[in-house]
DNA sequence: TTAAAAAAGCAACATAGTTGCAAATGAAAA
DNA sequence: TTTTCATTTGCAACTATGTTGCTTTTTTAA
């Protein structure tokens, strides 16, 4: 019933954009679908490349950037140069995302992951500073590659 | 006597270039002084933009290249799309960047600080992944700025 | 001092990201 | 359904960021 699964994430998707009163376009079905179809984590160049031919490179970024103030999408640090997006896995609101997960890359297979389950650990800080967010970006080998 | 202080910080830029064998240079040295002048790191703008009136551009890209190959600066990760560099402070083997320590954004003065005593927490990975490096970028006010 | 090696500068190019505005589309009401 | 208004898209032009090949300059070491 391939249908019915296509029908289900249609739904999924058009809740999703409504409950954050977004209206519904091509363009963000598009991406959403995008983000929805796999596990890891979406570069904007990947984005960009399986989105771009039917909607513009400055949509693409529009679109990208709406999301995440609206919370449904959050990036992830790189130490090269490339943005990376993934789905908010609860809904954070708008623009304060708290999601509390740490973040895999898989130097083999590139592909970046949120780990959901593991909780990012207390950092115990120096006198002075104080925390609002912790980032842990973990690399090595995923259990898909292995 | 602030004279014998830039002896003293010429002759360890010297040093640090040959130990790394690598010729002694004027953007070297410029590049080098910008960093050991401040504590925290800096971002691929600043120091184009300090050291760019004397530089090209070309000659910047390259020897911050330069220095992260030879394990003198290493890269921060950010989720911004601004890559930062800060001094290692052991010697890091070639491109072997090891330092265990992490790293904090103050989001009032926006500067980076590595905070070299704190040491990155062990994270449990779920079955299959296994780690090789962790990095931990925590955001907050930092002491300067409460 | 000089010759070889390394680095810097320049120009040209490639990619990434932004802005303003006109045309197209979506939401909601008549 | 059709119309209206607000929102979103596409386009064009622009700025910023990063790269490459080649020539000239500087550094090193003999």
């Amino acid at each position: 019933m391939p249908k019915q699964a296509s029908v289900n994430i249609e739904n999924k998707i058009a809740g999703l954009l409504k409950r954050n009163n977004l209206s519904i376009t091509d363009s963000r079905k598009k991406i959403l679908h995008l983000f929805l179809e796999q596990t890891g984590a979406l570069a904007h160049g990947d984005i960009e490349k399986r989105a771009g031919e039917k909607f513009d490179r400055v949509t693409v970024y529009r679109t990208l950037q709406t999301f995440v103030d609206k919370g449904i999408i959050h990036t992830i640090p790189t130490a090269d140069n490339s943005i990376r997006y993934a789905l908010c896995k609860d809904e954070c609101a708008g623009g304060h995302h708290h999601d509390h997960h740490i973040h895999f890359v898989c130097h083999k297979c590139n592909n970046t992951y949120c780990l959901d389950d593991v909780v990012t650990p207390e950092i115990k800080l120096p006198k002075g500073y104080s925390a609002e967010h912790v980032e842990v970006v973990v690399d090595g080998i995923c259990k898909n590659c292995r």
